[in-house]
DNA sequence: AGCAACATGCCAAAATATTAACACCTGCGG
DNA sequence: CCGCAGGTGTTAATATTTTGGCATGTTGCT
């Protein structure tokens, strides 16, 4: 489930879980369509009550981090999104995810890809 | 960007990414916190104006329909998530998607899966 | 004809989300 | 010491979302 978020609710976790952690500011900073620095505070202090995030006083400021491990997520994220727009199918993410990162993917990185898959072959056997 | 949407306008949204097309009541029987049937319409109203999606009056009733194809929406729907809980690595997302489905995964899948990435990898070359 | 079932159109109340303002604290340089 | 810069806490106005209600139209059946 992508939760019972808010837009900017989810905005704000899902850089929470790009960066790992960030302050208030920061957070601000990654916006593009950044409204007030207060309503960035509000925000966050929001999520931390709905309890998916915490934070920790560090030298001046805050800095917050998703109560749930990105590993955690990561789950469920992928299963959605085969859910929503792969009809279940495995094989058609990776084609869109080779697609999408064409560019930037290297031998090495392919080949490891490649290992994975044996890997499960294997061991589904 | 996943979209200036409001919670429940992704819901339905996505619901009719994952079916295809729907009509209001099949919408709301999709939904397992669905609210009034009168709701879920003022929704796909509101969808529709937006301009997320489109009705076509089918027999009695409006079937209702995303109006960009799901094809073009995959890819930035996997990017979006790469980016978000992946570090944009691929592998990563491979990885956790042999995990999750794991179970259902035949032989001829996994084959599948290896045959694109080695056609990526000459292509790369 | 009259009724029930099932649609849509429109709309306004109720609930939530979003935003900014203001008050206050702390560290620091002049 | 004082004022600034950069934090936080709290709160209230505003905007948006979410919801259900009611009027209406069409089909099919008795």
């Amino acid at each position: 489930m992508t939760g019972g978020l808010s837009r900017r609710e989810r905005q704000i976790l899902e850089i929470l879980y790009q960066r790992g952690k960030a302050s208030a500011s920061e957070v601000r900073e990654a916006m593009d369509d950044a409204p007030s620095y207060s309503a960035v505070r509000t925000l966050l202090r929001v999520l931390e009550e709905k309890g998916h995030v915490k934070h920790r006083a560090e030298g001046l400021k805050y800095v917050y981090a998703p109560t749930v491990a990105r590993e955690k997520v990561k789950r469920t994220a992928v299963k959605h999104l085969l859910d929503t727009y792969f009809s279940g199918s495995p094989e058609e993410i990776v084609a869109a995810l080779l697609d999408v990162s064409s560019t930037q993917l290297t031998g090495d990185e392919l080949d490891r890809m490649a290992a994975m898959i044996e890997k499960a072959r294997r061991e589904g056997k």
